[in-house]
DNA sequence: GATGAATGAGGATTCATTCAT
DNA sequence: GATGAATGAATCCTCATTCAT
């Protein structure tokens, strides 16, 4: 089982969602077909299966980061939330953009939208503490922001991750400038 | 030709690519499928014309805005330029996303990519005239950073347009105020 | 008419006969795919017609060739005859070739059926000259080596003529040797 | 997989090589077409492997007889041969010229060009025995007369083998009677 | 007579899924 | 549980032929 999601995942890393059908994974992962479909109902659910890992990881590296950074200002904590967010583009470009794009195709899953909606809880949280008044607004958008630059980085080959973050960071803080918020002070600090 | 172009399109916006078949196609057309191949060698072809006809139309639009606000201050210009990048995501939400999908899928076409650079280049103009020191830099992060909200705000059924423009706004012009520029006034006004 | 046959003559010469299809006939040879069906019933029709033009002038050389040996004796006459018997494939390789094949998957037709038996009687009226006891089988295999030799000399490249004809006179004279006369002389000259 | 295989012989035999289509053969076969793609990669792998097998009996067939003469003189030694080249036009001439038409489709296979080289070396073996000085050049040449007079006689229908036979061992000898040789004797024998 | 757009049956190939062993 | 051979619907594409203009 572990197996035939390491399969999975090599193909995605190596020859995107398209090259993913059940035959190779069987092969790749040393089972048969047959023991494919034993731990996994269709192909459908082995990406499915994927999809909801990379989502979880990602809501945990945020929510963690989240939690670090419950006292400190913004203008450290929008890094460190940015970091969380990217991680998973910057080490696995080719891997995360393929399940991004299964996650599209797929059916919702509750699961990954709860992993969704934590990522994004995590970035409310965080924002809440500093007295905006749509959170959720901001932090869809600044997720949303982030992926736009990270694929469009990763679009053209490998890129210089520093400057992707520092863009995004730049992003995002720039965003949150303008944002609404109650009894702010004048500066994100 | 144009009946199997607005058959393909209609496809894509109500089913999405994978939905798109030749003979469904023809079919949809009123055409045969030998007829759909006398105009268009392959499935790809059709895609590709339908990508070309979408990049050209909106580096045109973004162009045609970047010449309008020439002597405009940037806070003016902004909205202008993202209501234009904007336009194809808010008309034809669905069809846009598909067709974005078929290009990442499609072989590099040179006119796709003059497309592409097409936008970039009027997003450079408009933000070269205002002293940024690295523009393309700007121009790519924005024209990325619009894609990303746009997308996600798509994605849960169709979206108050008014409001997504306005984060976009909000987005890029929070994004150029952390820019270097030469010789900049305090102000992005 | 004329330009159809000859743009269906350029095509098997350059690619085989299995390129040859009636939309690029038609185009090659300037015309239209409807006149194209004016002058001829059906693809098949067209590759009859070049069968019948080659089986025609094969025979016409042939008995040509025989005519003039007429009073020669056997040793002077079988190169003349294996030159006229080896012309089109000499000139033509390829061309030769691919209306073989052709003239293998049409139906029988009349005319070229009577152009095989042409070549044959000009071999016979040769043979018969020198009293061989059968000659319609003589001539029959001596036709039938000489085209075995000239396609396996051509299969690989385009061969040295010269050592092809020698090789043939050889063989059918060798064979001649072997077959049974009435009244023979000891020599076949 | 020897369905399959059988299947192909049937209608090679029975309708020639323009008559194997994949559907029919997994038909014929009694297999689904998934089955027959489980066990040949195309259309040309099953042909390929059905020629490879004719090439690999033709030439195994003929090394035995250039074997089992080796101490003979040319005269017993040639009909054995020429039994030996002939054998699969005469118990299959249909499949065996539907295979061989086969053969110049396919690209180049290097068992089957081993195939023919093997046949082409038992002639040189048993030639080079009697002083031939080309034997590569006469083994050739006695090949392709021999399949000449093969395919003509077949071309009338099925016709009389042991009349085929005596006339290519007439045409061999009396072939190989106008080839120079080292230090030969007068006779062939 | 000429045109060439339109037709659609036919053919090769893929791949998710099943099920007898 | 495991296997993997078998399935066949689905898909892309070709090309001989027709027929309205």
């Amino acid at each position: 089982m572990e197996a035939i999601l390491e399969a999975t995942t090599r193909i995605l890393r190596q020859d995107g969602l398209a090259a993913v059908n059940t035959n190779r994974v069987a092969e790749l992962a040393g089972v048969s077909v047959g023991s494919l479909y034993q731990y996994f109902p269709s192909r459908e659910a082995i990406l499915a299966e994927l999809v909801r890992r990379l989502r979880l990881s990602m809501s945990g590296r945020l929510a963690a980061a989240s939690r670090a950074m419950q006292t400190r200002p913004l203008t450290e904590a929008i890094p460190v939330m940015m970091a969380a967010a990217v991680h998973a583009y910057e080490t696995e470009p080719r891997l995360t953009a393929a399940l991004e794009e299964a996650e599209a195709r797929l059916p919702r899953d509750p699961d990954v939208m709860a992993g969704r909606r934590a990522v994004k809880e995590a970035m409310i949280a965080c924002l809440g503490r500093h007295g905006f008044t749509d959170p959720g607004e901001a932090a869809m958008d600044i997720v949303a922001m982030t992926r736009g630059i990270v694929m469009a980085s990763i679009a053209g080959g490998p890129p210089d991750f520093a400057s992707v973050r520092r863009r995004i960071e730049r992003a995002a803080l720039g965003y949150l400038e303008g944002c609404p918020r109650v009894g702010q002070s004048p500066s994100l600090a």
